[in-house]
Order: C-alpha cells, then structure tokens, then sequence
DNA sequence: CGAAAAACTACCCGTTTCGGTAGTAGCCGC
DNA sequence: GCGGCTACTACCGAAACGGGTAGTTTTTCG
C-alpha cells in the first residue's frame, strides 16, 4: 500500500478552490503526491477502490453521498486506507459519527498548510489527528458508568447473564439455587426498567454498568 | 466547584522536584493557583474527597496505590474533578486504563512548562489533551467492526434483538412471520457461535456488529 | 443461464424465562 | 434496636425460546 516514501493522497471535495489549493499544497510537498480527487462521493468510491491512496482527505458534507455514508463505504473496501474528514465546524456530531464509522482523524478547512501536511504524516504514522475538544467526547463515550444502580451480586449475576449463561448456569457458579438467580433477575429488571435478558445484556453493555 | 476564574489545582506525585516545580509553575500563573499536593494517592484520596479541586494531575506510577487505581476511586467519591495523568510513556496501557476508568486527558512529564498550561486550561473547558497516537487507539477501539460474518437482514433482526423485542415483536417489526424471526436467529446464532439471544446481543455488541 | 446465497414459511417438543406471590436471615446506619 | 436494604429460597402457570427438520421463492453473481 505504502512505498515507504511518498504518501499517496487523495482528495474528495465538492468546491473547486479548496481541492485546487489542497492538491498544488501536496505535490509541492517533498514525500507526498496527490494521487487523485474527485467532487462528489460515489465517483471517489468507483476510482478509490480500484486504485487505493495511503490517505483519503474527505470533506464531510458532500452534494449527493454524504461524507460520513462515503466514509463507511470506502473503509468496507479498503481498509487500509487512512481518512481524514474535512470539516468547517471544529465540533460536529458528523465528526463523531464519522469517526466511529471508520475515519481516522480530521481537519479543519481553515488549517494552516503545516497543520494540514502534519495531519497526514499523523496519520500514517499511526495517529488521529482531532481536536481535544471531540477526544474528549470519545473519551466520555469509552468510559465506564460511574455508579451503577445495582448492588454487588446483582452486578455479577448480570454479568453472567452478559456471558449468555442460564439461570441454572449463573447458579451453579454463583453457589446459590437457580430461584436466587431468578430472584436477582427480577430485581435487576426492575431497576434497569427491563423485561428480558436480552435488553438487561444490551443496556447494561450500552451503558457500560459491566 | 468552579469560581470562573481561577483554576484549582492539586497534584499527586511522588518525587518531590517535579512536584515542587509544578506547583511552583502553577502558582506563577495568572488564573491558576495551587490547591494542595500529594506524595501518594492514599493521602490524596482523603483529602480530595473532603476539600476537592477542579483539577488533578496525577503520576501514572506511584509508590503503594497506582494512578490507575487512584483515578477511579477519586472519579468516584468526586465525578467533577478533571483528572490529568502525568507519565513519562507517551503510549503506554495504563494511559489507556486511566482514560476509561475516569482520567480526562495526560501530559508527558518533560512537556514544556506551556503545554502543561495549556492542558490544564483544555480540561477545564471541555477538551481532553492526549497525543494522536492515543487517540487513535480510542477510536479504533471505539469502531465498530468493518465487516460482518451477518447479512444484511440478520443484521437487522440482531438489532431488533439488542432492543430487548421478542420474535413475535421481531416479525411484526419487519413486515414477516415470527417463524421466519426464529430462522434468521437460529442463522445468527450458527454465525455468532452462540446459542441464546442474550449471548448474541453481548458479542453483537461487544464486537460492534451493530 | 445456472448455481449459490439469502429470505421466507412451517411444525414439533423439551427447556427456559418471566411475573407474581411468599417467606427467612444478616448487615448497616440513624 | 429497628427499619431498610441485600441476599437467599421456593412454587406456579403462561409465554417465549432453542434446536431440529423440511420446504419455496427471490436475489446475486460468475
């Protein structure tokens, strides 16, 4: 994918001025080219998986195919490809969700040059370019409830529940009678305001109670 | 917790130089003041709980209990407080650790006296300081997966299942009878190697098929 | 075009779950 | 020391689930 030299970049974004001005900034750029761009999504996608960039520069609200949609699809593609969203808002739910749909970082349209040409080293280097201010939205996201409305043993028996065990399985680890399990069930239930095992797993994995 | 102006801020290390110039840093700045310091996380601890700041920094490596342990059990007794760990590894586990039990963002020990300004200024408005390379390791961790062993319309009932819906409610949802639910789970559950709903929304989640 | 994959419907049977009710026992804090 | 919380055990019946087998139709793709 990589030659280990020059950084292959490619762009997709709808106004004219800024692709130019994108593109003449990476070929001026020792140890990076840019390998093509595109103005709307779906051609990028057509050209882009057939002929792969190291970086794939990707404006985030695009006519037609949305970038973040674009996102999904040239990530299920090719994998390898790093992308980075640009974006005039600093902190956008879009950049979030894009994020979490396979991009690796992002930039402001507003960026200095270097800031710019930095990112895509970042990138290849194994990094994710980002405002702290989105870090710390995917840091919250990432964490663990800080308290939880469960006692101990309920906590345990819902992680059990979370391995898919049955009550008598839960039981038998736990060393009371499967009607105990029944019994913390029921509560658990009652609290996580739930009706079934499977939407007891499914809150408590969502809302990180486990 | 907060007056709007000045920064509270407490620190947690162990050698007394650094600990000493930090403090000595902090005071020397306009908008920030020292509130207490901390050899160890035990001592820490207490007195946070009692008197707390609005930001603490915090060695990763401690002598007795560990940053890591530290942050949770502060997060805890004090969710406000903005925790900044302090650590000489720029991508290291235990930054990892510490961000998903509660840290909000980290500082290299050697940062230069405006970077630590600047972090600290960055938690208190809503950013997480952290280097791109952890960054990237939250994302990715926070992806969900890019292909899956599912087809599109087991995809679709697996979500159904995550929401806690019974087959019945399942077949209304999409239009087909409950039988043909109870197919395309007993297919998922081929696929997932699992045998019971819950244990399909735990690995659906889990592993961000959905 | 034809094979393969996906989507759909159906029936059986034993097991598990869910909700309700009912009771015992230990621990903690006011 | 007593009320409240947690942990534990038990029984019942209706509903849901899990695994099996068996078949049709539609879509996809080489």
């Amino acid at each position: 994918m990589t030659n280990g030299e020059t950084i292959r970049v490619s762009l997709v974004e709808d106004d004219d001025e800024i692709r130019d001005a994108l593109a003449i900034l990476i070929d001026a750029t020792e140890g990076m080219k840019c390998h093509s761009t595109f103005g709307d999504c779906e051609s990028a996608i057509e050209s882009v998986s057939k002929d792969p960039p190291d970086v794939l520069m990707m404006d985030i609200e695009l006519p037609g195919m949305s970038g973040v949609e674009g996102v999904q699809k040239i990530k299920t593609a090719r994998p390898g490809i790093d992308i980075i969203m640009l974006t005039i808002h600093k902190d956008d739910d879009l950049v979030f969700q894009s994020l979490s749909l396979g991009a690796t970082g992002y930039l402001l349209k507003d960026s200095q040059p270097d800031d710019i040409l930095r990112a895509i080293r970042d990138v290849r280097s194994g990094g994710s370019p980002m405002s702290s201010q989105i870090a710390r939205r995917i840091v919250v996201s990432f964490r663990k409830a800080e308290k939880s409305p469960l006692t101990k043993r309920e906590t345990e028996v819902l992680e059990k529940l979370c391995e898919g065990h049955s009550y008598k399985m839960i039981g038998a680890d736990l060393f009371v009678s499967e009607e105990t399990i029944h019994f913390h069930i029921k509560n658990i239930y009652q609290k996580l305001q739930v009706h079934s095992k499977s939407e007891a797993v499914a809150k408590a994995l969502r809302e990180r109670l486990i």
